[in-house]
DNA sequence: CATTTGCGTAACCGAATAGTTACTTATATA
DNA sequence: TATATAAGTAACTATTCGGTTACGCAAATG
């Protein structure tokens, strides 16, 4: 799992963790009840927690001997940012498929 | 790199492959001409290929003993659906951080 | 037809990843 | 104050990853 500055994509490549973000995209949760609802051990949710935050995507809050975890969803935005500059091609894509489905039913009925 | 059925948030994650993708965005390339921009081997870039193909990122057409690559950017989709389940975190951040610009705004001139 | 070119595959390697168990520290509680 | 609980850290391990070099094969070309 390990050290070093954090890349948002590599973050959210782990099932694990963006199981997580979805946890906390409701509520904060302490360490432990996120540890909960995994079958992995809590060191284990330990270090994917360390790593969301060293991406930013998430924040910690003492309180007593808890630990509160809270989703940090702007990091998001790179992710975001990189998927839209593919949106054209997207589009078009959906262009494609739009004008082939206008072809079909021109085919279809002829004499529209 | 290795076998299996491919995850397109894997495949995003390495940043050589969000570069092979920046290329093809702008236009279909063979193997070599990819292998050109990049500092790493031949081979290298092919394993790359061969995990974005999987994904579904990008598909082959053979042309002689070419081998054409282009960007299949409909598996995108599956990352910005994603992202877009925190979309109105996302805001909530926005807006949060319009009311504290407002409240600011409002201490700066108390008689507006 | 010999050679070059384009490209995949195999075998290998070091580093990173994701997990484990064992331990420690700090806070809360009986 | 002794004990239980929350959670981080250390040390270790197996697997995956990203790269390499060496090789093979099919298509183009001299």
């Amino acid at each position: 799992m390990n050290q070093g500055r954090r890349d948002v994509f590599q973050a959210i490549a782990d099932p694990v963790r963006r199981d997580i973000l979805s946890l906390l995209a409701q509520q904060e949760l302490q360490v432990s009840s996120i540890a909960d609802q995994f079958e992995i051990s809590r060191p284990a949710i330990s270090k994917h927690l360390k790593i969301l935050n060293e991406c930013g995507l998430l924040s910690y809050q003492k309180r007593g001997r808890e630990r509160y975890c809270r989703i940090q969803p702007e990091s998001l935005k790179e992710v975001s940012d990189w998927i839209n500059t593919y949106q054209s091609l997207l589009e078009d894509k959906l262009d494609q498929f739009e004008s082939y489905l206008h072809q079909f039913k021109a085919n279809q009925q002829p004499n529209e």
